[in-house]
DNA sequence: CAGTGATACATGCAAATGCATCTATTTTGG
DNA sequence: CCAAAATAGATGCATTTGCATGTATCACTG
């Protein structure tokens, strides 16, 4: 066997770890998407703008954003035809595999993103700046990045 | 005025932190969600049912729950009338208050709770435990506490 | 204690979501 | 090089969700 039997304490430390980064998820996003900004586009729809405008390319694969939203392949793909009737988002062929999509910002869902993205982002220094000190939000990116990316390089079955 | 203007750099350190805390909470619940035990019911039925399982009273009021799920009043309301279709739960007026409805876990519904709770804890500690060390999950335990504390104490808007 | 507004939950209805499946392309194995 | 399997994304359809609103109870004010 590779792994020793976790202790229960092991365990229950994880399970509460689990818990309670989920349940702050919840409290805070709750709050992020009662911001006057998501009236707008509706928060998932806004960072799928959000994550297009991150990446270095402006493009990318469908199947990229996916691993990045939690949503089936079929929502999302319904959700990028909402953005482009909007004309948020273009589709185009990928160059290098005939099956893939390459998804981009138009100039309007540009401009859109960083409307919303200036409203959202003093939304959350408000909530999450005062409740934790600097030191704090570091160490908390810290973990919560080592965490991302343990699950992200973790096999789904026999890991 | 009550509070600094926040630097840029503060500003920006807040949204990596909490984009960070998204997207691992994504990435994780990805992972869960597709777990065997969510073949029996859906994982925010099941979040329903853990909740008051872990409630001393065995009971509790709608709104108290939908405060910790990420879920629209009304969507909350039907999620309950599946559960209880499936007599998993159990809808009482409140003796206190004539609008409010007391849910409560029938024999059932504490059974099917403690049987997918087994699966889903060992999935948790599974993705959990090897990510982080115990010093470090305790620590984050620690910030999305007080994360959470922060952000349920303070005012919905002018905070 | 009547009247007004607020709160708790339910419900009609349109929109969003996921599952299963389909098409098209790419990859793999003989 | 071809057939079979795998992968990317789209689509039909049933389920779930949220918004707006409805009903009932409670809280407050004069």
């Amino acid at each position: 066997m590779t792994t020793a039997a976790p202790t229960s304490s092991a365990v229950r430390l994880a399970a509460e770890t689990w818990e309670s980064l989920f349940r702050s998820q919840v409290a805070v996003m709750r709050r992020l998407q009662a911001g006057q900004a998501f009236k707008k586009l509706p928060i998932k729809e806004y960072d799928v703008l959000f994550t297009l405008s991150r990446c270095p390319t402006g493009k990318l694969r469908l199947n990229e954003i996916n691993d990045h939203v939690l949503l089936s392949q079929s929502s999302l793909s319904r959700l990028v035809d909402r953005l482009e009737k909007r004309g948020l988002v273009e589709r185009s062929i990928a160059p290098d595999d005939g099956r893939g999509i390459l998804l981009g910002l138009t100039a309007a869902g540009q401009e859109l993103q960083k409307e919303i993205g200036r409203e959202h982002i003093r939304d959350i220094a408000e909530l999450v700046a005062p409740a934790l000190t600097a030191e704090e939000q570091r160490e908390l990116l810290r973990l919560t990045e080592k965490l991302q990316a343990f699950v992200a390089h973790k096999q789904p079955r026999e890991g």
